[in-house]
RNA sequence: GCCCGGGUGGCGGAAUGCAGACGCAUCGCUCUUAAAAAGCGAGGGCCUCACGGCCAUGUGGGUUCGAGUCCCACCCCGGGCACCA
């Protein structure tokens, strides 16, 4: 048993890091005898563009508590870490330095790796993954072949954002205002054959399984409905009355058909080459679709929803057989329903903005009681409740009540049947570029698209590849690359030269993390079967839709496959909140970035660690301008963990059992932080750790024991600065074995339950007293003590008591009269 | 425009029937040559020497014996989606 010592974070922590490697304290058994129930603690993977951030603290404070705390619980977790290694921002630096973007890329990994040394994670090193490593990527092109087979994984032809300088395909954040953030040229669309995968075919069980994760955020959960956009209504056809060529519309609004005044398709729609030859306007819409093109892809919603070129043919409304004029505008989106949409202008905002611009008559259907509306009069859409008007058979009929019975009499007209839509689209997953996993297809003038066979995986990202910008795919410009033969006929075929989008790399990490050494599969099932799904994942916010959709997509399909026999990966999801400087982001054009690092090697690990854990709730960002101290000072936390020490050290001195009132306050303080620490209240169980070093320290000055308490308070401290607890575990109070190791304290519930409570006295809501009375004082003796009180009496002063609610034994309230 | 969150001291934040726990900053004091480090104490606003009282959780209403907490309206801040037919 040592004697007090002082507190040196920065002497302690690093020996502890080493100790702890060599004592493999946190590898995740695969022994099938361990009796421990598994728990899967799952921080999202780090993408290494520099060393750790502030970000990084923030998440991986909390996620290294959960994953502690469960081990602490007597679970044998899994808490592994890994890279999402391949991207863009390595290529733009790695053009930027004149060296290769893996140099780049694993000097970042080992910056980042020592860090997260540095900061003691809880991290199975063994199980480390890097998405950019061939034994990874070799898996996820595995995942792309079995997507294709199943007709999930299809090419087709699709706009993307051009440089026309660097003659580059450029991503939307590259694009900034229209232009190309390297060079300036304004960005032009060009239509390129790519990679999709079908995850729309999977939209409705992405949907309906939402409903099943309780334990997520409800405004992720809300990002994921909304994302996946799903509308019901109908689908009609509309017959173009000059070429009788059939469209076909989906609506919303079936109850509003009879207020169609005119007809637009999309610029993209297969139909309008044709219709606008036959209504003699083909070189207007000629005119218009140019424009299109030069428009990059983020600035189309920019444009002007009145704009549109009348076509000079009509379609004929299917419910009254009325001829409307046909317009193609770019309003209408080619990839959302059909491509065309009905113009109801007296029910619909966008479609009143167009009429009125091009002078179409409105026509109201929908009458809301009281206040008819006229269409010389309108001045915008009325798309609210009101009864049907001069539409034939369901004049007086309630919209939008109404709108199942027409989609239903619409059927049994043969004119329209009932139709889902989603908002939903298919993945684009082609990337073309250098920094990612090749897509392992060959094209063979003779068979088309031929998957690379899974013997020949993993396509190799070739290391000699000129990869700066120019032309179409880096990869194309690769000989030895491209040209090989056909799997299939042994014919000369090309590669595709297309990567793919780093988002498929991590829609399956997580499984990978199961067995990450395994070389026949991308995991061993029964690996699998073990661990996932993941207990707990926490990261941020900006993952909300994309990442944890596809996560859940690829779940899905190899669910499909019966590769594994759950549908969801992720039980319970966490985001920890941003940090933020002085209101903003931290960026470094705003200069305002706060490195890490340097603090962790003044402060230490733990500090900053209690730092983020105490500013606030983990979901909140925290704005480290209001919670960094002055420079010269400490941080408060430090403060607090030196008055640990000095009090566990007195406390391993005394041979003096804890006073009761000490215990009690022990117990009920590990009842109150293990309540916190299940629901990622760290900013609270904290608070309870200092009121009880608080209480330590004066049982201490009062010449009494704290030696149960001092137990407690580090094991307790353990999964959230886990240094400090070590060293007052092993070297103060003398165990041989880690704090880590060690069974998170059980609370006595006698001892905790309160010997004294405070009953409450008010009159008329009022607080006039306060009593200490034992907790199982009765409703009448809890009336008379409060009745008789001092300042009971003195606030009712003779007025007549009525009513008096007794809520034992903390509140009484007496109510007055007159 | 639609959909989510959120407004509590100087600050971060506690609080499901005692508003302001815990902490930061501040002020006073102790130790020190000084600073750092450490320790003790004070503190929402107004009235009062004090006991005590009144007012206070964005604004205005409401429900209730009782509202920071529930309901309605409004204001402000943050986030998501956004010509979605």
């Amino acid at each position: 048993m040592a004697a007090v010592r002082r507190y040196e974070p920065t002497e302690l922590e690093p020996a502890w890091v080493q100790r702890w490697e060599d004592e493999g304290l946190y590898r995740a058994s695969e022994d099938p005898n361990d009796p421990r129930p598994r728990f899967y603690a799952l921080d999202m993977f780090s993408y290494p563009s520099g060393d750790l951030h502030m970000g990084h603290m923030e998440a991986f404070s909390g996620g290294d508590a959960v994953a502690r705390f469960a081990a602490m619980r007597g679970h044998n977790v899994l808490h592994p870490i890994g890279w999402d290694a391949f991207g863009l921002p390595a290529e733009n630096a790695a053009i930027k330095r004149g060296t290769h973007p893996d140099e780049w890329t694993y000097a970042n990994i080992a910056q980042q790796a020592a860090s997260f040394r540095r900061l003691g994670m809880s991290f199975d090193w063994t199980r480390q993954l890097n998405t950019c490593d061939p034994e990874y990527y070799r898996w996820t092109q595995w995942l792309f072949l079995r997507l294709f087979e199943r007709g999930l994984a299809y090419r087709k032809t699709a706009a993307a954002n051009w440089c026309p300088n660097d003659q580059t395909v450029l991503a939307n954040e590259q694009v900034i205002n229209g232009a190309c953030e390297r060079c300036g040229t304004a960005v032009v669309r060009r239509d390129l054959t790519q990679w999709f995968f079908k995850i729309t075919d999977y939209a409705q069980r992405l949907l309906d399984d939402v409903d099943t994760l309780v334990d997520w955020p409800e405004r992720v959960l809300t990002m994921q409905r909304n994302w996946i956009g799903r509308s019901e209504g109908a689908s009609v056809d509309f017959e173009i009355a000059e070429t009788g060529d059939t469209v076909e519309v989906f609506t919303t609004r079936p109850d509003t058909l009879w207020g169609v005044t005119f007809f637009v398709l999309a610029l993209e729609h297969p139909l309008v080459a044709t219709l606008a030859q036959a209504g003699g306007s083909a070189e207007e819409a000629g005119r218009m679709l140019d424009e299109l093109r030069s428009t990059p892809l983020t600035s189309r919603e920019q444009a002007d929803s009145r704009e549109g070129v009348r076509l000079g043919v009509h379609a004929v409304n299917p419910v009254n057989g009325e001829k409307v004029p046909v317009f193609v505008a770019p309003y209408v989106l080619m990839e959302y329903g059909t491509g065309a949409v009905m113009g109801v202008p007296a029910h619909d905002q966008r479609d009143f903005e167009f009429a009125r611009h091009h002078g179409l008559p409105i026509r109201v259907v929908i009458q809301p009681e009281g206040e008819p509306r006229d269409p010389d009069t309108m001045t915008e859409a009325h798309d609210h409740e009101g009864s049907m008007v001069n539409s034939g058979p369901f004049d007086g009929t309630r919209s939008p009540e109404s709108i199942a019975t027409v989609i239903e009499w619409l059927d049994e007209q043969g004119i329209g049947t009932p139709a889902v839509t989603y908002r939903l689209r298919d993945w684009l997953i082609s990337r073309q570029r250098y920094w990612g996993a090749p897509i392992p297809i060959i094209h063979c003038p003779e068979h088309g698209e031929v998957a690379v066979p899974d013997d020949q995986l993993p396509v190799e990202l070739p290391h000699d590849v000129d990869f700066r910008p120019g032309g179409e795919s880096p990869l194309a410009r690769h000989e030895a690359f491209v040209n090989v033969s056909c799997p299939t006929c042994g014919e000369a075929a090309t590669r595709d030269t297309d990567t793919m989008d780093t988002f498929v790399d991590s829609s399956w990490y997580f499984l990978r993390y199961c067995s990450p050494r395994e070389d026949t599969a991308p995991f061993d099932r029964d690996a699998v079967e073990r661990w996932m799904p993941v207990d707990q994942y926490v990261g941020g916010v900006e993952h909300a839709i994309l990442h944890l959709l596809y996560s859940r997509f690829v779940t899905k399909v190899l669910f499909d496959m019966g590769m594994v026999t759950f549908t969801e990966p992720m039980l319970r999801l966490m985001n920890q909140g941003q940090v933020i400087y002085d209101g903003a982001s931290m960026s470094k054009s705003k200069g305002n970035v706060v490195e890490p690092m340097p603090l962790v090697e003044s402060w230490g690990a733990d500090t900053m660690r209690l730092m983020m854990l105490f500013a606030g709730p983990f979901e909140d960002d925290i704005d480290w301008k209001l919670i960094a101290p002055d420079p010269h000072r400490r941080p408060g936390v430090t403060s607090w963990l030196s008055r640990v020490f000095a009090a566990v050290g007195e406390a391993a001195e005394r041979d003096a059992a804890d006073p009761d009132e000490l215990r009690r306050a022990t117990h009920r303080t590990i009842q109150g932080v293990t309540d916190d620490m299940e629901r990622f209240r760290f900013n609270v169980a904290i608070s309870k750790l200092q009121v009880l070093t608080n209480e330590m320290r004066s049982a201490l000055d009062a010449g009494g024991g704290a030696r149960e308490a001092a137990s407690a308070l580090t094991q307790m401290l353990a999964p959230m600065a886990p240094f400090a607890a070590e060293e007052l575990w092993r070297e103060v109070l003398g165990n041989d074995t880690s704090v880590h190791l060690s069974s998170w304290p059980v609370f006595d519930p006698d001892l905790a339950r309160r010997e004294r409570v405070t009953l409450v006295v008010q009159v008329d809501g009022k607080v006039r007293d306060r009593i200490e009375v034992e907790p199982e004082l009765d409703e009448d003796a809890c009336r008379d003590l409060a009745l008789a009180s001092e300042g009971a009496r003195r606030a009712v002063a003779g007025r007549e008591v009525g009513r008096v609610v007794v809520r034992p034994p903390r509140l009484v309230n007496i109510v007055t009269r007159g």
